[in-house]
RNA sequence: GGACAGCUGGCCGAGUGGUCGAAGGCGCACGCCUGGAACGCGUGUAUAGGGCAACCUAUCUAGGGUUCGAAUCCCUAGCUGUCCGCCA
């Protein structure tokens, strides 16, 4: 959530920093209105109230002096209508505000370039020289199903199309990706956390996806819960509510979860293989940070993701989202791509986002310094799409019969 | 899933209709005391919003109700505990 006050006070330059995340001007006069309309209801009910709270107390007054309360008790009930209409007018003011800034998106880092799509994203480096073969290389369903790795017929039987299954050394190279990316991670100050994969709509509302995604998430719907679509959900909301110490900053965190997400809208794109599933394995890193942390935890996370991608001999190149491709509560992110051969091509496969005060603003993650609480500055990131590792991995490191050279670091793992 | 009990500030805990944002204790901060510390003594110590400020409003799990007035009474939900049932 942005904060209302930055626009009250500075609305010129907080409206051409929305407008940069096409926010429309509407929508910004619109919230400007709102947060007008509910501090003036809120100071009439206030005074209003505090009349009402004297009155009350000469009410018991004269109870206990034996005086007479007839003229009161007309008095206060008459307030009392007064007070419950403006109760009222403050709550659906309340409301209103409520219903926009809830759906107005993060505002993006002066420094994040501009931007309609992907086309503008700005590539930072590259890492690594992709293979060269003296073959075609194959796309990587292919070289799955030829390896009796992954089974896409049997995922569509068990759930619907979008699901798979993967077995024999897939599913042992799965796993000891997962493990290899775990301990990379801690090794880099990230403290392991097992989370639950369901949880609830204040969550969600915390890092943003609700209330404006729903329609992309799996619901259990008897219980209000929801299927998390990244483990950035439940390791970011660990501190909602929370005031924590300044010393104990930053918290570095990383989890492996499955991630489910419905894909409404991306019908039709990577339908084939595994590149976009309803359920896929994700090793995340989540940060809380003071306000001075967070750009240096966002380089460290860039730089664990990408090691991490070397670790495994994956070239990759890093770049830097426009306004127009960055997320809902990202104020800067930076995607990793992973080569891969078989589409010649770039492919995201991991992605760093720096949501600064956004998501702390409405999970109510503070800390406290000096005395005051300041707004904690949330930070996350994959490390990586196992799913879309273990794809980069049969794609580079084929061989002209099929066959797939496993990293030599995920070996003692597997 | 069933029955019962509970939920008060960073923590423990008092408080059954007004003067209660809330006694007391612990913890913490500062000061005194000390060679230094412990002990002791004193002072202070929730959050959010509004106002330059005095101050005002809200918050005793949440939501609703009764009342001129609710931490306190009633209802609903959530959570925790205990027992029973079920279960990896």
């Amino acid at each position: 959530m942005i904060d209302v006050k930055l626009l009250q006070k500075n609305f010129d330059e907080t409206a051409a920093a929305l407008m940069r995340k096409k926010v429309s001007a509407d929508t910004i006069a619109e919230l400007k209105s709102a947060n007008e309309t509910l501090k003036s209801a809120k100071q009439s009910f206030e005074t209003l109230q505090a009349k009402q709270n004297e009155l009350s107390k000469l009410f018991g007054q004269y109870k206990k002096e034996g005086k007479s309360t007839d003229e009161l008790k007309i008095e206060v009930d008459t307030n009392k209508i007064t007070l419950n209409d403006l109760l009222e007018a403050q709550r659906a003011a309340e409301e209103a505000l409520d219903a926009i800034i809830m759906r107005v998106p993060n505002i993006p880092d002066t420094d994040v370039p501009d931007g309609e799509d992907e086309e503008s994203n700005v590539e930072l480096r590259k890492v690594l020289t992709p293979p060269t073969f003296a073959f075609t290389p194959k796309e990587h369903w292919e070289l799955a199903e030829k390896n009796g790795w992954i089974d896409f017929e049997r995922g569509v039987k068990l759930a619907k199309s979008r699901f798979s299954v993967v077995g024999g050394m897939g599913a042992r190279l799965e796993r000891a990706l997962i493990n290899f990316m775990l301990d990379f991670n801690r090794e880099r100050g990230f403290e392991e956390f097992s989370v639950p994969m369901l949880v609830n709509r204040r969550a969600l509302e915390g890092t943003g996806q609700l209330p404006k995604f729903e329609d992309d998430l799996f619901k259990v719907e008897e219980e209000e819960l929801f299927l998390i679509p990244t483990a950035e959900v439940p390791l970011t909301n660990l501190f909602q509510d929370e005031i924590i110490n300044a010393s104990d900053l930053p918290i570095k965190m990383t989890g492996y979860t499955s991630c489910f997400r419905k894909e409404a809208g991306s019908g039709g794109r990577d339908v084939r293989g595994m590149i976009r599933q309803h359920q896929f394995h994700k090793v995340e890193l989540v940060a809380i940070t003071t306000q001075d942390q967070s750009d240096k935890v966002f380089d460290e996370m860039v730089a664990c993701a990408s090691d991490l991608l070397s670790a495994l001999g994956l070239p990759h190149r890093l770049v830097t989202l426009c306004t127009g491709d960055l997320g809902f509560g990202a104020a800067r992110t930076v995607d990793l791509e992973v080569w891969l051969p078989g589409q010649n091509t770039y492919r995201e496969i991991s992605s760093v986002s720096n949501t600064r005060d956004f998501q702390a603003r409405r999970a109510r993650i503070r800390y406290k310094d000096e005395g005051k609480n300041i707004l904690a500055h949330t930070l996350n990131g994959s490390s990586l799409a196992v799913g879309r590792t273990m794809i980069a991995i049969m794609e580079n490191f084929q061989q002209e019969d099929g066959s797939i050279v496993i990293p030599a670091v995920l070996q003692k793992y597997l």
